[in-house]
DNA sequence: GTAAACATTACCCAAAAGGTTATGTTTAAA
DNA sequence: TTTAAACATAACCTTTTGGGTAATGTTTAC
């Protein structure tokens, strides 16, 4: 079905969970099952995204028994953009503005214009929002 | 499918459509196949949209043979939000906005404010936004 | 060697978008 | 009074995809 929301299920997902592993102690690290647990996750959806954001070296893991995952990227620098993107997140506010569509419209059309702002806008804010001010703590939850 | 984007098809239909009967000099209408051909829009679809339009005072309709629709409401005061709602748009950043919505991080998650706020700020320009600004007129495309 | 983690792919299902089809009902004009 | 061409409205269909499960590796501590 279609997106109810801008942002997916998956997308908050891992915006949580790397909120999560930024609050964790330098050098710490945390398995999957656990952090999916504490952040009412499925554990193996969790771990499909953690990979995915493993791939994008925005979280490392440590294989093996005993092992776990934690954050690589530097929290001051990371963005919501940065996390989103990799969940393959797209800023779309019409389907005009999809490179590959022909508007036969397009240059009578003002819709056309106001969308493409509100886009901008929207993408220069969440490039921004950085890790270290979204820091997600178990205590205050 | 889920929204591919935030605006669906037959929410821009609504859009170039009530644009278009906006540009309409007062006391004329057209018939929806030659509306809907103007517009690249198919023919029985967009007659289903402007039957919603209708339902909501935003058009009117001349029946029988050589009627047609037109713009009832005041394109001054008709706001992109007014044909959006009416078309089923619901601005939702993310799920957790919802009012059902039971999330067990809420008082640990900075993201649900962010979100909360750039609807607010989106929700309000969509009621800015007056067609009489967005007028369509055949001959500028 | 085995338990328990990460890694990766394949698959499934419900819901919604985006239409089309079908069948009225109304009205101008022949 | 018949008919064409419009509006009115419900029902149906098809594709996509979000959101998740299952299955099967692979790695490493013990």
């Amino acid at each position: 079905m279609r997106r109810n929301s801008f942002i997916s299920r998956e997308q908050d997902y891992a915006l949580r969970m790397t909120a999560f592993l930024a609050g964790l102690p330098k050098g710490e690290f945390i398995n999957v099952p656990t952090l999916a647990r504490k952040l009412f996750i499925s554990h193996k959806f969790a771990s499909r995204i953690v990979h995915k954001l493993k791939k994008a070296k925005i979280t490392d893991s440590v294989q093996g028994k005993y092992g776990g995952v934690f954050l690589k990227a530097d929290p001051k620098k990371l963005s919501m953009f940065d996390v989103l993107d990799t969940i393959g997140f797209k800023v779309k506010f019409n389907d005009c503005l999809n490179k590959n569509f022909k508007c036969e419209l397009m240059f009578g059309c003002k819709f056309h214009s106001f969308w493409l702002n509100e886009e901008k806008l929207l993408l220069e804010k969440l490039k921004k929002q950085k890790f270290s001010d979204y820091v997600l703590r178990e205590q205050n939850f």
